[in-house]
DNA sequence: CATAGATCCTGTATGC
DNA sequence: TGCATACAGGATCTAT
C-alpha cells in the first residue's frame, strides 16, 4: 500500500524520467481513473512541458511549465506509475497512457483496484513561496516536508477529541501516514491507537511524530514497503521494508519490546496491530502508581 | 461544526 | 473442485 515513503520513491523515479519532457498524447483507458476533472485530460495536457515532480503526503503532481496547471496523481491502494518502453505490451490494468514528443519511454498509470486516479488542477500559491494544486490544498504538509509546522500540528491534535490513530490517518491533519506506518509509529511510541488526542500530552505527541518520521525515513531508505507486486517503483521493482515491520501484519508474533503476542483488532474498517502490553488502552501505570 | 461510519474496487486467500 | 466469503484500505461522501 503506497504511503509516504512509497510515493516518494515513485516521485524520485518520475523526476528522473519525465522532467522537461513535452506531452504528445494522453490516452484514458478507464473512465474511473480520471476523476474530479473539469474538462478533458488530453485537451488540457497535450503540448504541455513537465517542469518537475512534486509531492505532498501521498499526492504527486507534475507542474507544467508556467506553473498554471499540474497533472495530479494519487496511487490509492494499488496504483502504479510506470515508465515503460513504447513497445511494452499494455497490461490488463493499464488506465492512462502518456506519450511524449521525444518518442521515448511512456508514462503509464496502472491500477488494479481503481482506488487511485489522475486529474488536472490549477496551481495556487502555498504558504512558503511555492505552488500547490487547488484540489489538494486541504491536504496538510507531511512529516518530511521542511516547512512542516510541528508545534501547530500538535496544538491542532490536542484541540480535538478523536482517537490518535484516526488523527494519524487524517490527511488534513498530517499527511502521508497510512495504516502500516500508523501502526508502526504507535508501536514504537508504545501508544494505543484508541487513546484520545485530547488526553495526550504535547511531549507524548511529539514523541509519536518523531517515531512516525523515523520509521518512514527508514522505509524510504529501503525503497519502501511492499508485500506483493502491487507497490513498485517506476521501473516495476519492489521495496524491502516489509522485512522490518514490528507491528503491522505481525498478529501472533512476539512483540519486539516485551515478547507479548501482537494482537489484531478491527478499526475503521481495517486492521490495527498492536502489543496488548506495551500499548494499553489506558495509560501505562508508572512505578509510583503501583501499590 | 465535529465526529463516526459506509462506500468504492478486484485479486488473492481461506473455509466448507 | 466449486462456490461463497473475508480481506487489503485511501479518500470521500453521508449520517448523526
Amino acid at each position: 500500500m503506497p504511503e509516504l515513503p512509497e510515493v516518494e520513491v515513485v516521485r524520485r523515479g518520475l523526476a528522473e524520467h519525465v522532467t522537461g519532457r513535452t506531452i504528445k498524447l494522453v490516452e484514458v483507458r478507464h473512465p474511473r481513473a480520471v476523476r474530479r476533472n473539469l474538462g478533458s485530460l488530453p485537451d488540457q495536457l497535450v503540448g504541455e512541458r513537465i517542469r518537475c515532480v512534486s509531492r505532498r503526503g501521498k499526492y504527486l503532481w507534475l507542474p507544467m511549465a508556467g506553473d498554471q496547471i499540474a497533472l495530479v496523481a494519487h496511487l490509492g491502494m494499488s496504483g502504479q506509475l510506470l515508465v515503460q518502453p513504447r513497445e511494452a505490451p499494455d497490461g490488463k490494468h493499464l488506465r492512462v497512457r502518456i506519450d511524449f514528443s521525444d518518442d521515448g519511454p511512456q508514462l503509464r498509470f496502472v491500477d488494479q483496484r481503481t482506488f487511485g486516479g489522475m486529474m488536472t488542477a490549477g496551481l495556487v500559491p502555498d504558504n512558503a513561496g511555492g505552488h500547490v494544486p487547488d484540489i489538494i490544498s486541504h491536504i496538510s504538509r507531511d512529516l518530511l516536508d521542511p516547512v512542516f509546522d510541528e508545534v501547530a500540528c500538535i496544538t491542532r491534535l490536542r484541540a480535538k477529541n478523536i482517537e490518535i490513530k484516526r488523527a494519524l490517518l487524517d490527511q488534513s491533519l498530517i499527511s502521508g501516514i497510512g495504516n502500516i506506518y500508523a501502526d508502526e509509529a504507535l508501536w514504537r511510541a508504545k501508544l494505543n491507537g484508541r487513546r484520545s488526542t485530547g488526553a495526550l500530552s504535547a511531549p507524548k505527541i511529539h514523541e509519536l511524530l518523531k517515531h512516525a518520521k523515523s520509521v518512514m525515513t527508514q522505509a524510504l531508505g529501503q525503497g519502501g514497503t511492499s508485500f506483493d507486486a502491487l507497490y513498485v517503483n517506476v521501473n516495476g521493482e519492489s521495496g524491502y521494508f516489509d522485512r522490518q515491520l514490528s507491528a503491522y501484519g505481525q498478529e501472533g508474533e512476539p512483540c519486539g519490546h516485551c515478547g507479548s503476542l501482537i494482537r489484531r483488532e478491527k478499526f475503521m474498517n481495517r486492521s490495527s496491530f498492536f502489543c496488548p502490553r506495551c500499548q494499553r488502552r489506558s495509560p501505562n501505570p508508572r512505578p509510583q502508581d503501583k501499590v
